[in-house]
DNA sequence: TTTTAAAGTTAGTCAAGGCTAAATTGATTT
DNA sequence: AAATCAATTTAGCCTTGACTAACTTTAAAA
């Protein structure tokens, strides 16, 4: 009788929350080769000092995550010069920048402020599967 | 002439970032107390073994991560006993309930796989401010 | 009531991602 | 060519959040 009822165990909720540490293993890479490949588009190179600025931290902290980035094969650097990025970086860089817009694009067509969807959108476009982007995609400019 | 053309420096992009940083930094306390919450739900206490099963993490882990959470005034604990949320934690945890089910909901109502719906949102709630969250409340369930 | 198993704790390690302070290098002025 | 200034690097520190291995306590069985 009742014998604890394990009706519906669904999946293990776990999963979920390995995938969610994962995106967050990734986070600071994503926002770096974006933002790499913008100073690129904008400045003509990526420096240090500008990463620094943009992002909010010291240049020490600039100084570790390249060299992270260098080590996963995103970046290459030499010391006192600009940052490049590698294909592998270019590749991730484009994603993330269509990702990001797509994103920003949704937020801002189902109603909400561009401004405030700047700020969301530099932290949920990290968690958002390649299946929700696509309903992003589809459902932006709709007319609701 | 050209003078660099400062023409719209909008908003740091500084502010951005430091405003990811601060969310990230409340994600496992936001997802541990509302977990703690749904276990004294479901089976009236809340004790580490479940918490690690849920999680997908050691003992050892939450045992950590317990502690940070007392010092911090969201649950109590005595050794060897369940953990209880204080005032401040159960606000939190409702408050934390409510927008992550917002956002599941707000997903599967755009199209979005339960499946699928249920992984992002269990990123994307820490990241939607209350204006977004907000305008996914009002978007749920509407006829599109 | 003793034994055993499960749950919880402690100690020690590690990587990521921040910081400050100090040293170094490269670029620009004088 | 020196001197100076800005950019970069290095060293050392910190917290979070993860792990393993060993130990202790509580609860359940025998
Ligand atoms: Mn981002
Ligand atoms: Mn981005
Ligand atoms: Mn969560
Ligand atoms: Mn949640």
């Amino acid at each position: 009788m009742g014998d604890k009822a394990v009706v519906n165990p669904r999946h293990n909720k776990a999963e979920v929350f390995a995938r969610l540490r994962d995106a967050h293993a990734r986070e600071v890479t994503e926002d770096y080769v974006e933002m790499i490949g913008d100073l690129i588009a904008e400045e003509g190179e990526a420096r240090s000092v500008a990463l620094a600025e943009r992002f909010g931290v010291t240049a020490a902290t600039v100084n570790n995550t390249i060299k992270r980035l260098e080590r996963d094969g995103f970046v290459t650097s030499r010391p006192y010069r600009a940052i490049f990025l590698t294909e592998k970086g270019e590749a991730l860089a484009k994603k993330c920048r269509e990702r990001h817009q797509i994103v920003y694009n949704f937020l801002v067509s189902i109603g909400v402020d561009p401004e405030i969807a700047e700020f969301d959108a530099e932290g949920i476009e990290h968690h958002v599967s390649e299946e929700t982007l696509a309903v992003f995609a589809k459902e932006t400019g709709r007319s609701y």
